[in-house]
DNA sequence: TATGAATGAGTGTTCATTCAT
DNA sequence: AATGAATGAACACTCATTCAT
């Protein structure tokens, strides 16, 4: 009796999981207005109706696509940033990890960087948190370093976290709608990071 | 004879441009895809077909707004980098002209940044022209100070045309979505500048 | 004075005949349904709005093609059929008349056999008078034939008027559809009025 | 487990049957064009969304009415024509069913020959096979006819089959069209017959 | 749980018609 | 008389969501 449950409560994650894959597909091929829950339904292999047992909606099923993808990238990077405790390595560590995750999981990138921010509802009135956590981590290394005298102080890091995020993701954004790709991400991220920490100027 | 159609043409100059800012204004609020075509025709006091007479459908009302935007855009960037010869304060001014604009177009800005994205199809198939021509601003930036030696050569325009930007739009689009905002442009210009400049090692 | 408006009226008449001609060459190529005002506008080279000078509405250009056609067809008619006396005669020269007409005015025929019937309001509603007087030549010279005995006395004329006329628009439809004539209407005539005189039994 | 899918499959031919009932009973009372596709639902009972369950679209639906009659028609045709082997008592036999059917399903018989035929598309571009095939009935009988010395042998049957075809539409088509009904169909079956085999001559 | 047929509100778009010029 | 820009009602079709099975 409790492992046929146990067993079912497997299925049903497996279900959810098979949904929210089939919808970052979807979405990522077709964008999330000119997407139907049907054609996520027919990529997931399962009735329309099913899907309404998993999500509440079809808003519901971006939100939570976003949830899923923030926990996964805030799961590797908090891996990732384990390793160094240096300010700088931990930077340079996020930068490229960041890009590798774009590569990893295109589908999923180009729906957390485009679909996602077409619903002006979403952007405005969900609590975005997640997303918040994941700046944070970078927020984070920034007053370490800025603390330990890597990094200079005068700067601001509510407003550099997101310069820094704003540069990354665009590289990101370009690679992922790139047909002919005319850089790695190896590349990008040597260039990001050398302009980050040193600047431009000669 | 002549003078009515002139008249004529101008009061169309008129229309024309009138529902283009209902457009913004409406798509600004609601999201390209959550606006109806008669939400923009109430907008801009018009009949729901008479914003057939000047756009072949909902899609060229984004396309249109968008050239009309970047051609603002580069126009006012363009004047504005007369100014000075000096690449750095090119650059800078680049930078402070584009969070500036973003300030007093907000609803042209958020459509530019959100909405615009939003459609995978124009992303994909619009050939961008507009964008890049804005885009090259920069690179042409970078390229003469390289060969000034004002800036690093072993840094690739194309990548960081794409830093630079994508470091300040998002700026833009934080700044854009915050709702009590907690700093000024002009603060955001300085840091945006000075990261990039000299980077943000001690 | 009297001079312009003469010329006035004629210049009147002769618009009024160029929309009835354009109305004619657009309804027969797309029907009446898939066709707009507008496209009638364009081909008789006038303004939208100067149709609604000459014609109520966009039924009564309908009407007034039946009309205006009805006309034509009745007059020829009646002038063929002066030349001779005998009832046979007359009635093979209505057929061949008839099926020349189509051939001669193919749009003409397309649109009052095709078109017209459409709109059932049309059929149902318009008394339908030019048509009932284009009719009864046929029961005209049917009762002719039968009161000088060259035609069987027992055939209802109502009845026969109507078999006879269904017989050669039947031939006269299919000719116009046809893409390829596999016939001349010259034989068709023929055949007609041979089954019809003669009957088809050896 | 299998009768429930039987009953699915029965309820939604059904449905189906319903539509097209319905869409013949609107078609015929308002005409194609002038009749809406809400009207179909309402007179089908169903919601609007249900009809493109069942088809493609509303032109669709229209020519479903056509594939679903000109089979009724031909089915009936062969089992009544079973009953006799003289030719001409099988066309006998075939223009009084003709003209019973038209009186058993007016509904039917009137979107077929009014309907149908204003749909320039449809009879420029449709795959008319299964008129034809009907028409082919004709031309079998008359051949069989011609053969076997019953009928006249320099008649050509491609003529022959649309005039014969012709006299019983139009009078079928007049009937249905009458409010006061004139003459019944036996009446018209005979005199039609009657003016076939033996012409009109005396 | 799972299904998928059914729903019906919602919307982009067309076009007959009007009317100020 | 003639124009053609403007109107806004009308409609085919879509699709998120529900619910009986």
């Amino acid at each position: 009796m409790g492992l046929p449950l146990l067993a079912n409560k497997k299925q049903s994650a497996d279900k959810h999981q098979k949904i929210i894959e089939a919808a970052i597909a979807v979405f990522a091929g077709n964008g999330f207005f000119n997407s139907t829950v049907a054609d996520v339904a027919r990529e997931a292999d399962v009735a329309d109706g099913t899907i309404y047992l998993y999500f509440k909606n079809k808003d519901d099923l971006l939100i939570s696509i976003f949830e899923y993808s923030m926990d996964l990238f805030i799961q590797e990077a908090e891996a990732a940033l384990k390793s160094s405790s240096d300010p700088k390595e931990k930077l340079r560590e996020f930068i490229s990890l960041h890009l590798k995750l774009v590569q990893k999981y295109p589908d999923l990138a180009q729906v957390i960087q485009i679909e996602l921010r077409q619903s002006t509802k979403f952007m405005k009135e969900y609590p975005n948190e997640k997303f918040f956590q994941y700046l944070d981590i970078v927020s984070g290394i920034i007053g370490d370093g800025q603390e330990s005298g890597v990094f200079k102080k005068n700067l601001d890091p509510v407003i550099l976290k997101r310069v820094i995020f704003g540069a990354v993701d665009e590289i990101a954004l370009e690679w992922t709608l790139m047909k002919r790709k005319r850089y790695t991400m190896a590349e990008a991220a040597d260039q990001v990071c050398g302009m980050i920490f040193e600047g431009i100027c000669q």
